[in-house]
DNA sequence: GCCAACGTTGGC
DNA sequence: GCCAACGTTGGC
């Protein structure tokens, strides 16, 4: 059973024109436990991904994206150096976790934010619910397909 | 740049 | 284990 996802990202950090280039890419430096949750257990390979621009002017879904890797450990966290290191992971006991996406396309129409909130069947995304910061959530089939159509 | 929402930390 | 303080997210 395929599940689907909205995957955010601030575009001044990694914008789906930055994925376009790359095709694929892994998403490291999520540090929420839900969201770590979600890559660590539930995403499967094959699942489909709403990437999402946030914090931006304005905020919406970009494109789509699909998980080529199942959750495995996020390496930055064993790096000295890096701002995602946790000091109390190891090889052996892996705390954060990442999952590798591939670029499907760029929508031809952003959407955005307000149109999300206005579409009909989108009421229940967590995207549109007031002060939901949640990095990565699950959306339901239908509702995928429904942003789909609007950005196609 | 402000600030509401919310997650995390740490004193007790 | 409670909860105040603090930090971060992210829409506006």
């Amino acid at each position: 059973m395929k599940s689907y996802w909205l995957m955010k990202s601030e575009p001044t950090a990694y914008s789906i024109d930055n994925f376009q280039k790359d095709k694929t890419t892994f998403w490291n430096g999520v540090r929420n436990y839900q969201a770590r949750n979600f890559m660590r257990d539930q995403m499967k390979v094959g699942d489909q991904v709403l990437f999402y621009h946030s914090n931006t002017e304005p905020p919406g879904v970009a494109g789509l994206a699909r998980v080529v890797k199942a959750g495995y450990q996020d390496h930055t966290e064993l790096d000295p150096k890096s701002k995602y290191f946790d000091p109390k992971a190891s090889p052996d006991n892996p705390i954060w976790f990442m999952v590798d996406i591939a670029f499907v396309k760029k929508f031809k129409n952003f959407v955005d934010l307000d149109l999300l909130k206005t579409a009909p069947g989108l009421e229940k995304m967590m995207v549109v619910k007031r002060g939901s910061r949640l990095s990565v959530q699950p959306v339901t089939a239908k509702e995928f397909e429904i942003v789909e159509k609007l950005g196609s």
